[in-house]
DNA sequence: AGCACGCCGACT
DNA sequence: GTCGGCGTGCTC
């Protein structure tokens, strides 16, 4: 027997199939898809079994050493979606793959050094011969970090004589928790210790009584908890073999020490209706259709998610939903366990690797039927999915920026189009590239235009920020935002505001010379801290006083200009004394779970203001909360992406949608310097069709997604003319192989032209049909392979960039 | 990635 | 005439 393995070395030159015969004592044990270690020139890796045979075009095979899963971790439709995914996204196999499964189940690789025999002892040169003194082996490891050159120059010398070995090892990550539990050996040992028991065992006689109505295992903290016994009245009773303890395996389960009480599908309304009908069709008569759900905020979209997922487990189907990032969104995984239950497995960044890898066994072992996570989720091991739904589908964390660079919504496709099942995005504000693809009918356009329980949407007033200064009023509160949160305020009913900025302040300027703290290593202003009172870059972590004077001028007059969510909290205590304020930004909510305690808090109306950044802007559904203040709309409108408007009309609408979605009426107010900009004035009127046509016209003019694809090739080196030498060849090889109807642009320094010390160039790519491109760039890739293998230079691709940085 | 092979300059 | 630099190429 033979097997086709894709080994774990991510290079060019190693990015195909190695054929490896199966030893006997392996056979019948080893099915495509499994984990193994093979030997692989002098050492041992890790890697996929793709393909089973009987034949090899070589002569001389090695044979695999071991077989690392009981069932196979890959199934035929992930093995298959992985060379998808060499192709779509441009990456090695192996990277594919590792990517699909958590990172527990990755191989960590180890060297060591063995002394032979002891005997060899004698022979070695005095500074080995100390190493191996007491012991026969040492980590390669150990030997690099004491950091003597001659030292590892005389151990390859030692390996050469063959007085030394060196040994490669394959561990797998795998960390399964145990727990002790003990079980009664037998009723009858039970009853008839009972008999036995001294009058003052009244402990003991409490943990019998207990197991004869319990006959189960339970372990012995929960036994102790139940009972109300210490653990030596459990060990006595082990020691009289009345009961049995043993390790088992069990599963880290997040959500522990949640009550979640099971709710009921609510009654829909008409356009619910409407909406779920197409989408039930699709998912009994197993037909592959992507459907956009259009629904604004408030319009009950997830009633209908989970009203689908519902009919999916109903005819034996699995359903997998994906979420920004679900751990800033506990509202969400709430409804959903709530739901389903147990059946239920959560899969986000806020997982420990543990929990990951556990979470993962519940769904690869089929114990539950749906998985809620964020981006890569979308690799749920499942084998008979029904239906797979995106949330808030525009959302860019869908992208993933590194290899493989992804976006989970083709994957979906890609997977719901193999197992003949709809996919469903929902948003409030679609993406451009999407809702087009839903009006030319590549996706079929489900609307729900209309809040549930006919709740108004927010009335939105857009203020002026010069004409506030005009009339004398330096404030960050416009009139009208000041009046409405005191009126707030004396009503007892909540605020959100929402400031697209962490930090103090954007950045530190010079008054009199108008220098700007600059980072040393990023091209990039620094940002103030008020807590460590210092200057943060927020791209490389660099960190610096506060600076007294200016650096460049030495005046005095150096100030912070902008403001950030820490000056605003400090603004809102000085101009609303009491007013109760939340603070939520990256800064605050750092810590575990404390996203999650901050919410509860406002929900349980401990504060009267919650204070943001993105994070705040989707999900939250809280009935008392009533305004809605945007302190700076135009914050990212001026961003050198092509997105900018998208994102800030889809930002401003999201936020929005926080006010007003109960019983009272909501209201927005957005502060803003450019209220003319129609991403920033159509928000007013929750006009998202106005907006996507005018965008569209733009789009058009500047030949960019969705009338074009776009491909992104950047290059960054520690040196600039390097960077420019390397970017002007590609651009020019590039623009040599394509047809004339693509644009190539470029070389063009980065918006951000050096990060940590590396200078950034870059080339795009704008075309409709280019079936060469992957070819072209592959070959790029290759030819630099040396040099980016060295680490100097860095050439990555991305073929449907989200952000241009 | 790791490692061997192989071809040029500076040493005993 | 040998040791060691790292460019090149291979790993079933």
């Amino acid at each position: 027997m033979i097997v086709q393995v894709v080994v774990d070395v991510p290079t060019g030159g190693t990015d195909r199939l190695f054929d490896y015969k199966v030893p006997t004592h392996l056979q019948g044990m080893v099915e495509s898809g499994m984990r193994v270690i093979v030997p692989f020139g002098p050492r041992k890796v890790q890697g996929f079994v793709i393909h089973t045979s009987n034949e090899s075009d070589l002569a001389k095979l090695k044979e695999i050493d071991e077989v690392l899963d009981v069932t196979p971790v890959l199934t035929n439709e992930l093995l298959e979606l992985g060379d998808w995914l060499t192709t779509n996204a441009l990456c090695f196999k192996i990277t594919a793959y590792q990517s699909m499964l958590p990172a527990a189940l990755k191989a960590k690789y180890k060297k060591e050094v063995m002394l032979t025999n002891h005997e060899y002892l004698q022979e070695l040169p005095i500074e080995v011969r100390e190493w191996f003194k007491h012991r026969k082996v040492v980590d390669w490891e150990e030997l690099i970090t004491s950091g003597d050159k001659q030292l590892l120059v005389l151990v390859k010398k030692g390996v050469t004589q063959g007085l030394l070995e060196v040994i490669h090892k394959v561990n797998d990550k795998v960390t399964q928790k145990t727990i002790r539990v003990v079980e009664p050996v037998s009723v009858n040992s039970l009853t008839n210790q009972l008999h036995q028991l001294d009058n003052r065992a009244l402990k003991q006689k409490r943990v019998i009584e207990y197991f004869l109505d319990n006959p189960e295992p339970i372990s012995v903290s929960a036994l102790m908890e139940q009972t109300d016994t210490t653990r030596s009245t459990i060990k006595s009773l082990v020691d009289k073999l009345v009961l049995t303890e043993k390790e088992v395996e069990v599963m880290r389960d997040p959500y522990v020490n949640r009550r979640f009480k099971k709710t009921e599908p609510l009654p829909l309304t008409a356009h619910q209706q409407d909406v779920i009908t197409p989408i039930f069709h699709s998912l009994i008569e197993h037909q592959h259709q992507t459907f956009l759900i259009h629904g604004v905020t408030g319009s009950g979209k997830t009633e209908v998610y989970l009203q689908s997922i519902a009919k999916a487990l109903e005819i034996g189907k699995e359903a997998i939903v994906l979420v920004p990032e679900i751990s800033l969104t506990p509202q969400m995984v709430q409804r959903f366990k709530e739901r389903f239950g147990s059946l239920v497995a959560v899969l986000h960044s806020g997982l420990s690797t543990g929990e990951k890898y556990d979470e993962w066994r519940k769904i690869h072992h089929g114990r539950v039927k749906v998985v809620v996570g964020a981006r890569s989720a979308i690799f749920a091991p499942f084998r008979n999915i029904g239906i797979i739904i995106i949330d808030e589908e525009h959302e860019a964390t869908y992208k993933q920026e590194e290899n493989p660079r992804y976006h989970a919504r083709d994957v979906a496709i890609q997977r719901a189009s193999y197992y003949q099942c709809p996919v469903i995005l929902g948003s409030a504000t679609p993406s451009l590239e999407t809702y087009a693809r839903a009006k030319k009918g590549v996706y079929q356009l489900l609307e729900m235009l209309t809040r549930v329980n006919q709740v108004t949407l927010p009335a939105v007033e857009i203020i002026d920020m010069r004409e506030e200064l005009k009339t004398g009023n330096r404030s960050m509160f416009s009139k009208a935002l000041h009046e409405k949160l005191s009126d707030r305020l004396a009503r007892g009913e909540q605020s959100v505001l929402f400031l697209n900025r962490r930090g103090y302040s954007t950045f530190v300027m010079c008054r009199d010379c108008g220098y700007v703290a600059q980072c040393p290593h990023c091209d990039i202003s620094l940002t103030y801290h008020q807590t460590s009172r210092s200057l943060k870059c927020h791209y490389c972590g660099h960190q610096e006083r506060m600076p007294q004077t200016c650096s460049s001028c030495n005046s005095e007059h150096i100030r912070f200009f902008g403001s950030g969510t820490q000056k605003v909290e400090e603004e809102v205590a000085k101009v609303f004394p009491g007013a109760r304020v939340i603070r939520m930004d990256v800064d605050t909510t750092r810590k575990k779970g404390a996203h999650e305690r901050l919410l509860t808090q406002f929900a349980e109306g401990k504060a009267d203001i919650l204070l943001g950044t993105q994070m705040i802007a989707k999900g939250l559904d809280f009935p008392n909360i009533t305004l809605v203040g945007v302190l700076a709309a135009d914050s990212m409108l001026h961003l050198p992406d092509f997105r900018a408007s998208e994102r800030t009309f889809q930002l401003l609408t999201q936020v929005s949608g926080r006010a007003g979605r109960h019983q009272l009426p909501g209201e927005v107010v957005i502060q803003t310097y450019t209220p003319e900009h129609y991403s920033i004035d159509l928000v007013k009127n929750h006009d998202f069709h106005a907006f996507f046509e005018k965008e569209m016209g733009v789009r058009r003019l500047q030949s960019y997604p969705p009338y074009y694809y776009i491909t992104v090739i950047q290059v960054s080196h520690p040196e600039i003319t390097k960077v420019i030498d390397v970017t002007e060849k590609i651009t020019a090889y590039v623009r040599r192989s394509l047809s004339d109807q693509s644009v190539v642009l470029g070389p063009v320094a980065s918006s951000i032209p050096r990060i940590k010390d590396r200078y950034r160039y870059q080339c795009m790519i704008k075309y409709k049909n280019e079936p060469r491109l992957v070819e072209i760039l592959k070959e790029i890739i290759e030819n630099y392979k040396k040099e980016t293998n060295q680490g100097t230079l860095q050439v990555s691709i991305d073929m449907n960039p989200y952000v241009l940085m």
